[in-house]
DNA sequence: CGGAACATGTAAATAGTTACATGATTAC
DNA sequence: GTAATCATGTAACTATTTACATGTTCCG
C-alpha cells in the first residue's frame, strides 16, 4: 500500500505519472523506487477510489498529459497514513543474505571480491547523497532555518547519509577481517614461493 | 525470488517448513522476514522444480513432519545466486517516506513524537543485536578464529549493528534539531504565561 | 478438558517487476 | 530520417501479506 501514500504525498502539487517518475529519479530515490508501469495503474486506482481527480492538458512538448490532483479524501488519507506508527521492521537486505550463506562457495577470495563490490557501491551512493546535501545547503543556506517541508526532507536525507556511512565503515571492517584471515591461512603458500609478493593480490593492478 | 534462495541456503541441513520459520525468528530476522504461509508454498514449488526432495517423518511431539533436503540442482542454484552481483538498490524505508511528507500535518510536535518512537524502536533492536553478539562471542570466542560459516554469519550481524547504531545517532541528531526549532518558534508563548513550564511538554508525565 | 506448542496447508488480496505496445514532438 | 525525450498504458508473472482452516501431542 505504500506507493499509494507516496504518490499522495508527492501530489501536493498536481502532476502527471511521467512527472512523478522523474521525482523518483531524484529526491525520493534513496528511500523508495517505482517503475512507470506501477505508477500508472496506481494513479488510476487512486482516482477510482476518489483520492485523486484528473484532467487532460496539452503538452508543450510531446503528447497530451493526464494531470492528477489530490482530492479532500486523498488529503485525509495522506494525513491518516502520516499519523500511523512508523512503518518499521519491513527492511530486507538481499545482499546480506548472500553474504550470510557465502561460506558455501568455500573460497574467501570470492567473499573479498563481493565485499569490495559492495563497498564501491555504497561509497558511490554516499558521494551522491553528500553532493545533494551540499547543493541544498549552497542553495538554501542553514538547514536550521528551512520551512517545514525543507526541514523534513533534509532530515530524511540525513538518515541516508548516516546509514550509508555506517555501511561503508562496515565494509572496511569486514574487508580488514577477511585480509587478516587470508594472511593467517596462507603463509605456507608464500613461504613456498620465497620472498616475492603473494600471487592472489597482484599489487601492480 | 529471494526467499527461494534463502530457503536453499538454510537447507544445508534438512529441515521442515516449521523449523525454517523458527530460524526466521532467530538469526535471519534482522535481514529478512517470512511467514509460514509463504514458506510452505515456496518449499513446494522448489520441490516441483527439483531443487528439493522431501520425506515424511514421525515427530517426537506433534503431527508428522515433512522434511526437505537440498538436491544437487538446488545446491547448484544456491551457488549461482551467491555468485551474482550483490543485490543492492532494492531497499525501501516506509518510515522515511512518512517523515519526508510529515510537514503536511503542520505540527512539529507530531514529528517529534514520531522520531522519539523511531529512536525507541531502533534502540531496542540495537540492544537485541548486541546481546546476540555478546552470546556468540561468549560461546565461540574470538571471531577472527571462526570457521567459514561463523565468519560470514558474524559479518552479517556486524552490518546490522553498524547500521542501527547509525540510525539511533540520526534520530538523536534529528530530535535535537526539532527541539532547537521548537525553542526558537515558541519563546513568545512561554513569555506570555510567565515563568511556568511550557504547557505542550507536560514535564510531570 | 483446555491451552500452548507443534505441524501443515489454502485462498484471496495486495504489491511489485518485466516485457510488451503505441504514438507525438523536437533536435540533429 | 532517426534518435532522444515526452507521454500513456496493458499483460503476465513473481512476491508477499492476511485471513482462514485443520489436526496432534503434551502439560497441568
Amino acid at each position: 500500500m505504500s506507493l499509494d501514500h507516496i504518490l499522495l504525498g508527492l501530489l501536493r502539487e498536481p502532476a502527471t505519472g511521467y512527472d512523478l517518475k522523474n521525482v523518483f529519479g531524484e529526491t525520493v530515490q534513496h528511500f523508495w523506487s517505482a517503475r512507470l508501469s506501477q505508477i500508472y495503474p496506481t494513479l488510476k486506482r487512486l482516482e477510482q477510489r476518489q483520492m485523486l481527480d484528473s484532467r487532460w492538458e496539452p503538452s508543450p512538448k510531446g503528447p497530451d498529459r493526464k494531470v492528477y490532483t489530490l482530492t479532500d479524501a486523498g488529503r485525509a488519507e495522506l494525513l491518516r497514513w502520516l499519523r500511523d506508527d512508523p512503518a518499521v521492521g519491513t527492511e530486507r537486505f538481499a545482499y546480506l543474505a548472500q553474504l550470510y550463506f557465502m561460506d558455501t562457495i568455500g573460497d574467501i577470495h570470492e567473499t573479498r571480491a563481493f565485499m569490495a563490490q559492495l563497498r564501491d557501491h555504497f561509497s558511490r551512493w554516499l558521494a551522491e547523497l553528500r553532493a545533494i546535501e551540499r547543493d541544498i545547503v549552497a542553495t538554501h543556506g542553514d538547514p536550521e532555518r528551512y520551512a517545514d517541508a525543507g526541514f523534513h526532507q533534509f532530515a530524511a536525507l540525513r538518515m541516508g547519509i548516516h546509514s550509508i556511512e555506517a555501511k561503508v565503515a562496515w565494509c572496511d571492517e569486514t574487508l580488514a577481517a577477511v585480509d587478516r584471515r587470508q594472511a593467517s591461512a596462507e603463509p605456507l603458500a608464500e613461504a613456498a614461493v620465497g620472498v616475492g609478493p603473494a600471487r592472489e593480490e597482484d599489487p601492480s593492478s
